[in-house]
RNA sequence: GCCACCGUAGCUCAGUUUGGCAGAGCGGCUGAUUCGUAAUCAGCAGGUCGAGGGUUCAAGUCCCUCCGGUGGCUCCA
């Protein structure tokens, strides 16, 4: 028989030899990293013999394909342990992840001295090296295998008529299994249990309570380190330990989800409402400010009533309910609504930065990143029709610019119409057109999630990444056609006739809360210079010289800096290692030397050592970094 | 909101296993040092051990309730 292979060649291999001997006949010398591979399309275990020629590729670690399998086989690895620890546990379901795996069962609560018996049991059955073994048998068969787990049951029972039912066997452990898997546990050396958790039930009240044990495999010990180690910085970098670090936010606890700005913090966020009010000004855009309560009438308009209100706060007054408002549409609607509109006023935009108060569960909180009291960079624009299209061309561009300055790299989702959906179907795919065709020209990485858009409307949400690769959402652009008609909002076309405009919601960076948030994890508290609570720090050598620091400081000063001098009385290697943990971005020493010359010795962030700067060359370098809103001092 | 874990000085943490004097480093204050690019030295102050209740001769430590945080889950117009 012949079999293909993924560099075209073709090889003439007896019947019945397994995928794995043909693979590594192929390319001996590489075949030790191939963990399993797609035979006509399906991924199938090493060991499967093959009966007829086919088309044949090798799965790494690095295919994704590969990587789920790799995960999954480790995931079989955590419940072959759990059930050696603890008999009764009934294994359900253990898929990969986009981190890694998890596996669920129901069992009694775990405990911390579970994980780590489980993760010595990981390790000392990983090295075992048991073979997985891929057995098919008949439902019956499996009935009877699994009688006492219901879960593995209705998984049979849920299986295609005709799907082959197979299980996997490592050492003594048996799983219901479709594979495939790696050859053997000598795969798993590097996987780590990385918690558990409560999972709730789907299934209802009545159902039986599930723990998840979620972990992380890798190929290798080494690479599994390196993980860990990435993990360990990941949290070195946390916003929250940096914002208290850096002095820019906290918390009381008598207001839980309520962000504190603390003075630092809240010349960040002033630079930031700067930067982005520049561009709403440069672009056509008016600045409103609606009520922070409305009267529940607004929203019962607005439809937050019937699909938010478990979110919202709420406050009475004389027998009258209000509600805190947790987005900024239904003020601009009114402001749209409180006159006449001409098609000549169109597009309209109308950007509010306003506190938006959501009652988010508690257990959902997080730092900045997951707050009940935040600020988007918020716009409404009211536009006709056949203007989304440029309107949404600007918005992109206005996206690219920004996080282009925050040295961010950005994707774009793409979410269309759900299945119960407001609206007529035509109106639905000439905007998801639209869009689709406006993120095309974009140049950008997008991806499409079909059914996930809002019930008003698609959307296309903006994704940013890390330093270290975690994924956030920030801004989003909605396109919305119910709002306006809830609100009867309506304006005088060109033809005398009255028409509804179309409304899209949009905030870009999203909200300076989770926005700084991200930010700070990006650059590690590294802030830009034009974002930092204190830019220049001056440094005198010693007492004598603190005249001069000042006036140094006075000058930087006319310059619109943000400076300080640092005259306490510590030795100045303490000092300049504050101003580094401090994150400073220029460092101006100035000492006998300077007296004498006229210069600054200034050390730059990132820079090593430090470099003598003329004072009108210094004073220049800095404000132009600044004004320039560079990304490094 | 659900499950688990955590809460000791401004911060980071030891002490909780096995109940028996409240601890360290950093930071702060005071003094000495007048200093050249990531930590000079000495002294002092700082605590309702998250809150409340219980067990005990005795509770930071054991039990219960509540509050807050963390990791997941759910949610995320």
């Amino acid at each position: 028989m012949t079999v293909r292979l993924p560099d075209g060649s073709v090889r003439e291999v007896p019947r019945g030899r397994t995928v794995g001997e043909i693979l590594q006949a192929w390319r001996p010398e590489e075949s030790a990293t191939y963990l399993a591979a797609i035979l006509d399309g399906v991924a199938v275990d090493l060991d499967r013999r093959v009966e007829a020629g086919a088309a044949l590729s090798p799965l790494t670690f690095e295919d994704r394909a590969g990587r789920d399998i790799l995960q999954h086989s480790a995931a079989h690895l955590v419940a072959k342990a759990l059930t050696e620890i603890i008999p009764e546990a009934k294994p359900t379901h253990g898929p990969p992840t986009d981190e890694g795996f998890f596996y669920d069962f129901e069992v009694r609560p775990l405990t911390p001295e579970d994980l780590e018996e489980m993760r010595r049991v990981i390790n000392r059955t990983a090295r075992a090296g048991d073979r997985f073994q891929r057995r098919e048998i008949s439902r019956a068969e499996a009935e009877e295998m699994f009688a006492t787990n219901p879960h593995k049951l209705r998984y049979i029972h849920e299986a295609p008529e005709g799907e082959t039912v197979s299980v996997y066997s490592t050492g003594d452990f048996v799983d219901l299994c479709r594979g495939p898997h790696v050859p053997d546990t000598h795969w798993l050396e590097g996987v780590h249990v990385l918690g558990f958790s409560a999972v709730q039930s789907t299934e209802g009240s009545g159902a039986p309570p599930i723990q998840r044990v979620r972990g992380v495999g890798f190929p290798t010990r080494a690479k599994l380190d390196a993980y860990l180690k990435m993990r360990k910085e990941a949290e070195a970098r946390d916003h929250r330990a940096v914002g208290a670090k850096l002095q820019l936010f906290t918390f009381f606890e008598e207001s839980p989800g309520f962000p504190v700005w603390l003075p630092n913090g809240m010349i960040v966020v002033r630079e930031l409402e700067r930067f982005v009010t520049e561009h709403l000004h440069e672009s056509g855009y008016s600045e409103v400010r609606t009520p922070l309560l409305f009267d529940v009438s607004v929203y019962q308009t607005s439809g937050h009533w019937e699909h938010y209100r478990e979110n919202m706060f709420l406050t009475t007054s004389e027998d009258r309910t209000f509600g805190w408002k947790p987005m900024n549409c239904p003020g601009s609607m009114m402001i749209f609504r409180s006159r006449a509109r001409s098609y000549r006023e169109l597009p309209l935009r109308l950007a509010e930065f306003a506190p938006l108060h959501r009652n988010e569960a508690s257990g959902t909180l997080h730092g900045m990143t997951r707050v009940r009291e935040f600020v988007q960079d918020d716009a409404h624009l009211f536009v006709s029709e056949d203007q989304i299209e440029q309107e949404i061309r600007v918005l992109l561009e206005w996206v690219r610019s920004a996080f282009t300055t925050f040295h961010l790299e950005w994707s774009y989702e793409l979410s269309t119409r759900p299945a119960t959906y407001l609206g007529d179907q035509e109106t639905w795919d000439r905007a998801e057109a639209t869009l689709e065709k406006v993120l095309k020209e974009s140049g950008v990485q997008y991806r499409v999630s079909p059914g996930e858009g809002a019930f008003y409307g698609p959307k296309i949400d903006i994704h940013i990444r890390d330093s270290i690769g975690r994924p956030w959402q920030t801004g989003t652009i909605q396109l919305d056609y119910q709002q306006p008609i809830r609100f009867a909002l309506e304006y005088q076309g060109a033809d005398g006739k009255m028409h509804a405009p179309v409304v899209i919601h949009r905030t870009i960076l999203g909200s300076w809360e989770r926005f700084l948030g991200v930010l700070l994890e990006h650059c590690n508290g590294r802030l830009p210079p034009w974002l930092c609570p204190v830019q220049v720090r001056i440094l005198p050598v010693a007492d004598r010289h603190v005249e001069l620091a000042r006036g140094l400081l006075e000058e930087l000063r006319a310059s619109h800096l943000r400076v300080e001098v640092s005259d306490t009385l510590e030795t100045l290697p303490k000092r300049v290692r504050e101003a580094e943990v401090d994150r400073v971005p220029y460092i101006a020493v100035v000492g006998d030397q300077e007296i004498g010359d006229g210069t600054v010795s200034l050390r730059i962030r990132g820079a090593k050592g430090s470099a003598s700067f003329s004072r009108p060359e210094f004073i220049d370098r800095v404000s132009r970094r600044v004004r320039e809103r560079a990304f490094e001092p």
